[in-house]
Order: structure tokens, then C-alpha cells, then sequence
DNA sequence: CTAACATTTGAATATCTGTTCAAATGTTTT
DNA sequence: AAAACATTTGAACAGATATTCAAATGTTAG
């Protein structure tokens, strides 16, 4: 339980979701991220520490760069859903 | 984005995910909830109301009582991603 | 070994947010 | 109308956390 909500925590603040969006496709250097992202490489690198210690990206060396990515599919059937329940019709909307 | 991220965040506090996971299934009124949460009715009305602004649940009277429930299936379909998220074998164990 | 590059780490801070308590609002019953 | 019940709201406080800056660690090239 305290795990669930941990890693809905994560990915509540909007720069670390950010992250994870741009390494969820494809492997990506820290470097790269902040560079696509305009932050920080110290940001950047906080964040993905927290994002690894609950398994959403996993890290793998190469030379100097740190390449991240997802760690497995439910990260992204997360997201899907999420924006499934955005893209509602009712939702959006004030009722 | 900042409106996934918005979700994800009300879902990261683990009262208010316990709220939310307590009138996923059916409505229930939020002295039930208190109730069976042992919490007070105050902090369970300012969580439903953050959770009803964003959609996650929505609200019906009935009497005195307010009732509860999932505002539409998309959020259980979220809920269940994350707990196989957090089934997968490589996760839970550090590597 | 030194220099340059890439990432990580630690501390400090400013901001945000969950919780509590008290009071207010709304609803039904007598 | 008043009393009792259910929920909401506002202000205030304590604890958490995202961000920045500086320094440290690790890696490759000269």
C-alpha cells in the first residue's frame, strides 16, 4: 500500500514525469534528458535516483554516460490509462 | 501534462489512496469512510475534495449523507496496472 | 598521471501540503 | 423554529520535498 502510493508520488510532480516521458521510448543519456528538457544534470540525476529505487527506469552504463529507460510495460499502461481517463469526455469539463 | 501529473499527485498520499480505494468498488458516505478509516470526517472531506475536482471520484446526496464513488473505470484500470507493477518478480527485491 | 567529460551526491533553502481544530453550512426530524 | 446529524470550510502548524549550488566520484582520452 505504502508502495502503491509511493510510486503515484513519483510520478505526481510534473519535471519527473517529465523524465520519465523521455526515456519511456527508447534509452536515454542523463545529459540528453536535461538537455531536451532544459534542466539541470543535478536535477535531472536526483530525480532519476528516486525513479530507479522504485523501478520505474532502470540504469545502464555505457562508457561515460548513463543510459535510463522504463523498467518494465506497466509504466506505460499506467500512463495510457491516465490519459485515457483525461481524454473522458465528461472529464475536462466542469459539470 | 500538468493535469497528469495532478492525477498521479492525488494519488500519491496514502490517505488519500486509501479514500480512494475505499469507495472504488461502491458509494459510500464519507462518516463510513471516516468510519472505516479511522479518520477523522474533516480530513476526509478535504481529500474527496481534492479527489472530486479532479475527477477521480464524484459526488451524490442522499439525505443528510454524501455518497461516494469512482468517477469512471479508467482509474481502476490505473490502480491495476501499478499493483502488477509492483507483482513483477524483478521488482521488490533490489538488485 | 593529468585533464576533460559525465554523473552523482550532500547540504541548504524556499515552497508546498497533509493534518488538526473550530466554526459554518446544509439537511432532516420533532 | 429549534435541535440533532452530516458534511464542508478556513486558518494555522508541522513536516515533507523540489530545486539550486558546490563539491565529489567515476570514466575515458592525451
Amino acid at each position: 500500500m505504502a508502495q502503491l502510493a509511493d510510486l503515484f508520488h513519483l510520478l505526481g510532480d510534473p519535471t519527473r514525469l517529465r523524465i520519465v516521458l523521455a526515456c519511456v521510448a527508447a534509452p536515454v543519456a542523463v545529459s540528453a534528458i536535461a538537455e531536451r528538457l532544459q534542466l539541470s544534470t543535478s536535477l535531472v540525476s536526483h530525480h532519476l535516483r528516486l525513479l530507479r529505487a522504485a523501478r520505474i527506469v532502470k540504469s545502464e552504463r555505457q562508457g561515460k554516460q548513463v543510459f535510463y529507460s522504463a523498467a518494465d510495460a506497466h509504466i506505460s499502461g499506467v500512463l495510457g490509462d491516465m490519459l485515457d481517463h483525461i481524454a473522458e469526455p465528461s472529464n475536462g469539463i466542469d459539470a
